[in-house]
DNA sequence: TTCACCTACTAACGCGCGTAACTTAGATCA
DNA sequence: TGATCTAAGTTACGCGCGTTAGTAGGTGAA
């Protein structure tokens, strides 16, 4: 900067002033002139660092996640990073899954103060706020140094509920899978729900329960049935189903995996997907869904959403403005394919 | 660290020399207990901005890629994240492909664009490399602007030859494939290939020759087809292959999608794997080739550690050291599952 | 002329740290 | 006993920038 205002013939503080551009500097167009062009002739470039010391401003978020392996999930990166960079802001990610490549996987303690170490050092570079991500919806301890900065979790929610989370619509994601139903014309539809503890599980049946009330159809405990969150737990699950007197026409399963487990039983049994029985899934995980045939229709969880939201009440706290909720529900909205 | 070295009762000197635990300056144990001692009881965190505006290295590697969004190439962030770890620095991700989940995707000379600005603001924050990673390998043309620090290439190389790259070893992995089915007593091995002017094809295709003739194999080109690198693609070729007077026993394709294509192809024919014919993959894409039935014996791209192979090169660039090849080549490991 | 008021800048300080150069008291040695 | 060395620090400077408090010169009005 000193070199560029030399070259210019100016101070150093001119220089700073019409480099960040400041409305409130007074600088004639003639040297405002002089000086961008002495910067670019000259290949200045600004320190980022020196700068964020001097303003006591980094611009930078911290994600803290285990998500990094988690293949569905990056897309909260995704949809942080992209916010953060339209907001002129650098995300920096710390990863708290070391280690779980080597087979092993760290102890829980470990991963604790992996944790514990990972948002130490994002604190160490200053950033000016977190985001704490999980790969599943649930339930989280938040490490203590996170209150050191306003701090949001992403697909999880303080299990003290001090901390503002933003977390998907499950009971609205289970109303659309089905209503979607029901509007292909089902009245008998089954529910393959998940491991029935966590957040998704309770969601999603709770949306089935309500669409159904509203639809005047009577709850028949006899089509609902939990497995494992697997294939092959979907597949016994549905087994169980099916096998009965009077099966439903259309299974709402807890997840994708599920389904892909539903999809076994359903062909085994000589019933052809939609025309015999209508499946609908839930989580869109590309891969699967987009390749089972026929494809599987499905609600999506709003990961890159989440991400961008979470960026976004950042922007909002770090500004010292109030965010819109304590806990944001983002919508899950229906893919569209082929299976029912 | 002015309030540490005040409660300490030492000069700020002292404290910075214990903290940063130089092994050439002098200080008694007694200080130096009483320095960290201090630092705790305030709660000091050292500012790693600061730091590195002082000491004039930052820590900080950049990794500029387009790869966020593509779920099966994040390994590459994951295995360099890691290294990066361990090594006390901090990877920056500047991902270059904003926009492209609004639908349109970039044009070609935005994305060129996007990547400019993102390699100016990894340069603005002073890393002292980069990482440049592509979703499939292939020759890529980098901006000049990484010149100014060492920078090594992931999954891709200089289309000038100029800068050091990290590749799979597409040729070894074709060996290895074919080896497995030679292995199990096959002679009639078909090739899918992909597209054939990329360099997945052309080395996996290599491999496939070289391990045929050390096995005393004449080349049948009856047997090669290539297509689309889609399931699509993969089911049509394997058509043809399958269609013919003698057709092979065993299936070697240029990829996962294209074997799930050669599932339907086999199954169509009421053939069973891999009893009547037996099929390999290659990309290792988990949700696929685990998912298949029988799952998919394939060959894995080391995404995950030519992630941690580019870290590493870059430490040594930096340290002045020399790296161990322009071009490193990284074995692709044989992934047994049931298809063989 | 004098004073106020503006435009167009500049001088000087500090952000939190690393580090080269210096100081001081005690130990060692011829 | 004086010279030399070492342990254990300290003083002072600068990294690259933002920012506050100025200053110099010009303009217009009373």
């Amino acid at each position: 900067m000193t070199d560029v205002a030399k070259h210019a013939g100016v101070s150093r503080t001119a220089v700073s002033f019409v480099l960040s551009n400041r409305a409130d500097a007074s600088i004639s167009e003639d040297t405002r002139r002089r000086i961008t062009e002495a910067a670019h002739f000259l290949g200045y470039r600004p320190n980022a660092g020196a700068r964020a010391l001097a303003s006591q401003r980094s611009d930078w978020y911290g994600l803290v996640t285990e998500i990094v392996t988690a293949p569905f999930a990056v897309d909260i990166i995704k949809g942080a990073q992209d916010r953060a960079w339209k907001d002129h802001r650098f995300l920096l990610i710390a990863s708290t899954d070391q280690g779980v490549a080597d087979g092993a996987g760290p102890a829980d303690g470990e991963q604790r103060s992996l944790e514990d170490a990972a948002i130490e050092k994002l604190l160490e570079q200053r950033v000016e706020g977190l985001l704490y991500a999980a790969t599943w919806h649930r339930a989280v301890q938040v490490p203590q140094a996170v209150r050191e900065v306003p701090t949001v979790l992403i697909n999880c929610f303080d299990a003290n509920g001090e901390l503002p989370s933003i977390v998907p619509d499950e009971v609205n994601g289970g109303r659309r899978a089905t209503r979607r139903l029901l509007e292909a014309g089902h009245r008998r539809i089954g529910f393959i729900n998940l491991d029935p503890d966590i957040p998704a599980a309770v969601g999603r049946l709770e949306g089935y329960r309500l669409e159904l009330a509203s639809a005047g159809i009577a709850l028949d405990e006899g089509l609902i049935a939990s497995g494992h969150a697997t294939a092959d737990g979907g597949y016994e699950a549905v087994c169980r189903i099916l096998d009965q007197t009077d099966p439903p026409t259309a299974l709402f399963c807890g997840n994708d995996r599920m389904a892909m487990g539903a999809y076994d039983a359903i062909k085994e049994r000589g019933l052809s997907i939609p025309q015999d029985i209508a499946v609908i899934g839930f989580d869109n995980q590309e891969l699967i869904a987009a390749y089972l045939r026929p494809k599987l229709t499905t609600v999506a969880l709003p990961f890159e959403e989440m991400g961008a939201l979470g960026v976004q009440s950042l922007s909002q706290l770090t500004a010292g403005q109030p965010i819109t909720a304590h806990k944001q529900m983002v919508d899950c909205p229906l893919l569209e394919r082929f299976s029912v």
